[in-house]
DNA sequence: CGACAGTTTGAAAAAATTCAACGGAAGTGG
DNA sequence: CCACTTCCGTTGAATTTTTTCAAACTGTCG
């Protein structure tokens, strides 16, 4: 534990903007979309909403910068996190069709997000690709979503934890940062709900995860120690017999 | 257990094709389709594989009648049930934007579907509105994908079998089937798929929920006997006190 | 400082799973 | 037509996993 802690001291993660430029629905840069459209940026203080369920649909949001979460809210009262949303991801594309938002947006942190009117930004003829990469998005959303729902059907507390933890590191990865050392911006609560665990699984998950020397934890700070350990907890965890 | 077996008997549900056309993508009638896209038909016997993961991803499936299920299969062999289709259901839409299917997709009895060709169908430019109507029904499958992965996360055993229950029912209403009696058409392996349940844990909760009279079980054969009290089921069982 | 939200840990309880066995239904092949 | 196999569903008992409840601890922020 000791150990673990002197290991996440060093080097704390860089919070910055992502290196690359944010691509936007799988190729078309930004630029190039508010040539056409009068696209809006919108920045957020933590806990902010960005939009809330039942409020009007009438534009989706680009993540600039910062971290935010999607949140499922149901009639009677129960929710999940249905997500975590960083630099690149594409808000409210699940209110397509609808007069209104069907979950809640919050920011984990500070954020910028630039504001894209819908339908309004499907009239943009000049680009006619757009309606199509947007199609693509929403296939892709789907494919993560059931991707996570096999998670949860079919791997441990620990293991859904660890998958967990790999994804956001590849998420970093992807926009520069540092897939081996960063904050988490959810609390084990939000974590929790988006594993449908509850908060002390979490944390028991992270405490033995790091016991086994997969990772050092300390509070929201992670740091990967050993990479393919960590791919092998995820997994099914088969044992030699 | 037989007094239910007596209310099964009677009047055994109708497996026939559904009573109203089969409205596509949001009203878009299949026949208007025809006037521009080829579309073929194919049947399917039970068992039988629609597409299977890794086969060039060519067309988007409309069922015309029958059930089937889909079915993801992770590299490492775990899989999961991520719907069970019916009539007037698209198939495949998980795969828009990939080289090959991401899914498998089983005929669970004989079925007869309209095979789509995607891209080409984007092409039919006669019908402008295809390619939202078509996003918006990606839109629709995130929702209903996200208000399981909530069921999954917030109800136990017995409220997710309920739950199975009403959407099966409410499914069956859609398409003029009778919403108080019908014949599963899945194994309880891939009910407990779908829900994240064993098998044992299905036959239970069916057997619980019967034997609070809310339903009556025989083999796959369902009558739904007391619909508020499955709907109380369903939801949180919160207790008076 | 003091309140507070978030995290950690332990112990007991609840829920679901696992293992094992049995029985019915459907299908196969002689 | 019957014997036989196989798949599917059901049930019980033991076990495992996760949750629940309670308490303590730690940073942060006003």
């Amino acid at each position: 534990m000791i150990a673990n802690a002197a290991a996440i001291r060093s080097n704390p993660p860089r919070i910055a903007e992502a290196l690359p430029p944010a691509a936007v629905l799988g190729g078309l840069s930004l630029e190039e979309l508010r040539r056409h459209v009068p696209v809006l940026q919108r920045k957020l203080a933590p806990g902010q909403y960005l939009y809330r369920a039942g409020q009007p649909f009438q534009a989706l949001y680009l993540v600039h910068a910062g971290f935010l979460k999607t949140c499922l809210v149901a009639e009677d009262g129960r929710e999940q996190v249905t997500g975590f949303r960083m630099r690149g991801d594409l808000l409210g594309v699940e209110s397509i069709g609808m007069p209104v938002y069907g979950c809640d947006a919050v920011a984990l942190d500070t954020c910028s997000v630039w504001e894209l009117p819908y339908p309004p930004i499907l009239a943009c003829t000049h680009i006619p690709e757009l309606q199509a990469r947007l199609t693509e998005a929403l296939a892709a959303e789907i494919r993560s979503d059931r991707s996570w729902m096999l998670a949860l059907s079919t791997l441990s507390a620990d293991q859904r934890v660890a998958a967990f933890l790999l994804d956001v590191a590849a998420r970093h990865e992807a926009l520069g940062f540092s897939a081996r050392h960063f904050v988490l911006r959810m609390s084990r609560v939000d974590i929790g709900s988006f594993l449908a665990l509850k908060h002390e699984t979490v944390t028991r998950a992270l405490t033995r995860l790091a016991a086994q020397g997969c990772i050092a934890v300390q509070w929201r700070e992670i740091r990967i120690l050993d990479l393919s350990a960590l791919r092998d907890s995820a997994r099914c965890e088969m044992r030699v017999h």
